[in-house]
DNA sequence: CTGAAAGCGCTAACAG
DNA sequence: CTGTTAGCGCTTTCAG
C-alpha cells in the first residue's frame, strides 16, 4: 500500500536513540539539594518555598532539562488529564466540527483527546470502549449501539457524555431535537407549496426514525403522504446513488428531505447530471449545516445542529462531571432553520 | 456559551461513581491462588501455564471482572501504545483525511490516536509538542514552525514523522511534491491556452512558497509573469473574500491558481455571485482534492495529494521506527492531477 | 515451571 | 516548613 504513487529516498544515516536516561524527580532532588517530596511540591505549586530553595530547584529543573513523567503522575493521581472520543467517521463535516468544538474546551481546561474513529471497527466497538476507558479520565461517545444495549457503559465507572440524546440511560446526553428539525423543513417546504414528498435516509442511524417522524408529523397535518428512501450510508456518493432511484422512481417527488448535508449535496450533483435542476424541478434539504452547503450551488437549504457548540457542550458536561457535578442531563440543542437556494416555491 | 439555542432538562437522580476498587492483578492471583507474576505472564501471554492453572486462572479473571490497568504498564515498559498526532485544523478536509488514514493503521497496529489540533494553540506549539510527547510513544506533526526553529524535535527522545517532506532534519518526512503539484496544473492551463495568471495562496504555510515556484517554473518556460495574490487563510470563506481583489484588480487573469481547494471553492462562489462564470471566463484550479471539489459546480478542477495515503505512510513509517528500523527517509508523494469542469479552454 | 522481590517515577500522608 | 516513607499496579530478573 506505500509504494503506490509515492517514491522515496533512504538515507541510511543511522541516529542512535541516544538512552538519555531522562532526569527523574530523584535527580532533580539531589541535585538541588532537597528531597523528592519538596520538589514535587514545587512542580506541582501545591507549596510555595523560601527564595532560595526555589532558585535552587529551578536551576537544577533547568539543568537537567527535566520534564514530569504523566505516567508516573496518573499512576498515583489516578487521573490522565485525557477525554476518550470516539466519532462514527471523521470524514462527515459535522463530527469534525464536534471534534474541533470538544477539543477547543479540553485545551482550556488542560485536557487532552484521545480520538477514535469507530468506522473502521463497528463489530469490535465495545471491547474498544472499554479499552480506551482504561485510559483515560472520561469519555465522550457517539455510538451507533442501540441505547438498550447501552447498558455497560455504566459499568466502565468513568464519566460518560453520550453525543446524541438520548434519555432511556442515566447518561448525559447531548443532542439535537431530530424530530423538531425535519419538521421545521417539512413545514417550510409545505409553505413554498410542495405536496409531493419524499425523505432519503440512512437506515443505520437511529435517529433516522426520529427524523422520518419529525416529516411524517407535519405532513399528517396537511394530510399529506411521505416515500421513503434510503442512501445505504450517510455520503454524498451514498447521496447520488440514490438520486436516479428517488427521481426516475414512480412517484416523482417535488421535494427531497435528506438525512444529512452530505446525502443532499451528493443527491444535488446527480440529479443535475439527469438533467433535473434543483430547485426548480425538485427542492432538496439537508440537515447539519455543513460548510459546504454555503458554497454549493445551489447552495443547501439545511438546519443548522451547531456541531461545534455540540462538541463543547459535551465537553464541558463531562469536565463538570469529572469535577464533581453529577447531576445527569439530557442538553437539547435546537435546530434552527437555514433557507437557501435549493428549496424554492413550486 | 452553553445556552445559546440549547434548552436542558436536569434530573436531579444522584448516581453515585461507586468505587469499585476494581480489581488489580493481585486480587487475581489471590483468587485463583498463584502468584502475581503468574498472572502478569498469563495476561501477556509472554508464558503459557498447565492446563489446570489456566482454567483457574480465567476464571477468576471473568469473576473479577479484571481488566489490565495500561497504565501501570505504560510505567515500567515505557511505552503507551499510543501515538500522538497535531493537525493545523481538523475542519480542513485535507487533514481529516490524514487523520483516518493514519487512526487506520494505528488501529491495525493496536495503537490509539492522541489528537491535538493547533489551529487553537499556534503560539504555544513548542510547549504543547514537548507535553505530548511524554504522554506517547512517537508524533506526527504537521507544524507550522519553519525547520530552521525545529531542532529540539531531536531532543524529544521520541521517533517524530513530520508531515511534509522535509529534508532539511534528519527526521522522516512525507509529503507532496509541491512544485510538481503547481506546476502540472500551469502546464494544464497553458495547454488550455490560458496566458494571464493569477496565484492565490496562503503565505503563512511554508509550502506555500513551493506551490508559487512550481507555477513560476512553468511559466517561464513559456516565459510569462504570474500575479500573486493572498488570501490570509486556507478556507473557503477566505477564498471568497480574495476574489473581488483578484478578479477586478488592475490584471484580470484568465487562470486562477490556488493554494488548496478550500480556497478554490470560496473563490469560484464568488466570483460566480459576481457574474463571472468558472470555467468560461476564469479557470481556476486547488490543490488536495477533497470529496467536495468532485460535487461542487462546476467541479474543481484539482491535484490529487492523497491524504489518506500520506497518514497510512506516516503512521506506518512511525510504527517502523517505533519497531526499531531507524532508517531517515523522505517520501515524497507524487501529486496526480484531476481535471474537471473548473478548467476549460480559454 | 512458578514465585518472591525489586523497582518504574511520582504523590501524599505523616513525622520531624 | 521540609523530609521520610509507603505505596499506585504492573513487569521482570533471578532464585527456588
Amino acid at each position: 500500500m506505500h509504494s503506490r504513487g509515492a517514491s522515496a529516498h533512504v538515507y541510511p544515516i543511522k541516529r542512535f536513540h541516544m538512552k538519555k536516561p531522562s532526569a527523574t524527580i530523584r535527580d532533580v532532588a539531589a541535585l538541588s539539594g532537597v528531597s523528592v517530596a519538596t520538589v514535587s511540591k514545587y512542580i506541582n505549586g501545591t507549596k510555595r518555598f523560601t527564595e532560595p530553595v526555589e532558585a535552587k530547584l529551578k536551576a537544577a529543573i533547568e539543568q537537567l532539562g527535566y520534564q514530569s513523567n504523566p505516567l508516573a503522575r496518573s499512576m498515583v493521581t489516578k487521573q490522565t488529564r485525557t477525554i476518550g472520543l470516539t466519532i462514527l467517521d471523521i470524514s462527515n463535516p459535522h463530527f469534525t466540527n464536534v471534534v474541533k468544538g470538544a477539543n477547543r474546551v479540553a485545551l482550556r481546561h488542560d485536557y487532552t483527546l484521545l480520538l477514535v474513529d469507530v468506522e473502521e471497527t463497528q463489530a469490535r466497538e465495545r471491547p474498544l470502549v472499554e479499552a480506551l476507558a482504561r485510559r483515560v479520565d472520561g469519555l465522550i461517545l457517539s455510538s451507533r449501539l442501540p441505547e438498550e444495549e447501552s447498558q455497560w457503559l455504566l459499568d466502565l465507572d468513568k464519566p460518560v457524555v453520550l453525543l446524541r440524546r438520548s434519555d432511556k440511560l442515566p447518561i448525559p446526553s447531548v443532542g439535537i431535537d431530530n424530530r423538531l428539525a425535519t419538521f421545521m423543513l417539512t413545514r417550510h417546504l409545505l409553505d413554498l407549496g410542495h405536496r409531493n414528498f419524499a425523505y432519503l435516509g440512512f437506515g443505520q442511524a437511529r435517529i433516522n426514525d426520529e427524523r422520518i417522524a419529525g416529516v411524517r408529523d407535519c405532513l399528517a397535518e396537511a394530510g399529506l403522504e411521505l416515500d421513503v428512501h434510503d442512501a445505504h450510508a450517510p455520503t454524498t456518493r451514498a447521496g447520488e446513488h440514490a438520486c436516479s432511484r428517488v427521481m426516475l422512481g414512480p412517484r416523482r417527488p417535488q421535494a427531497v428531505i435528506c438525512y444529512n448535508d452530505l446525502i443532499a449535496l451528493g443527491f444535488i450533483k446527480a440529479a443535475t447530471a439527469l438533467g433535473i435542476n434543483v430547485p426548480r424541478d425538485v427542492a432538496v434539504t439537508g440537515i447539519d449545516n455543513v460548510p459546504y452547503g454555503e458554497i454549493s450551488a445551489p447552495s443547501l437549504t439545511s438546519v443548522d445542529t451547531q456541531s461545534e457548540t455540540m462538541g463543547e457542550i459535551a465537553m464541558q458536561k463531562l469536565i463538570d462531571a469529572l469535577s464533581g457535578k453529577e447531576e445527569i442531563e439530557h442538553v437539547t440543542i435546537e435546530p434552527c432553520l437555514i433557507v437557501r437556494e435549493s428549496t424554492h416555491a413550486a
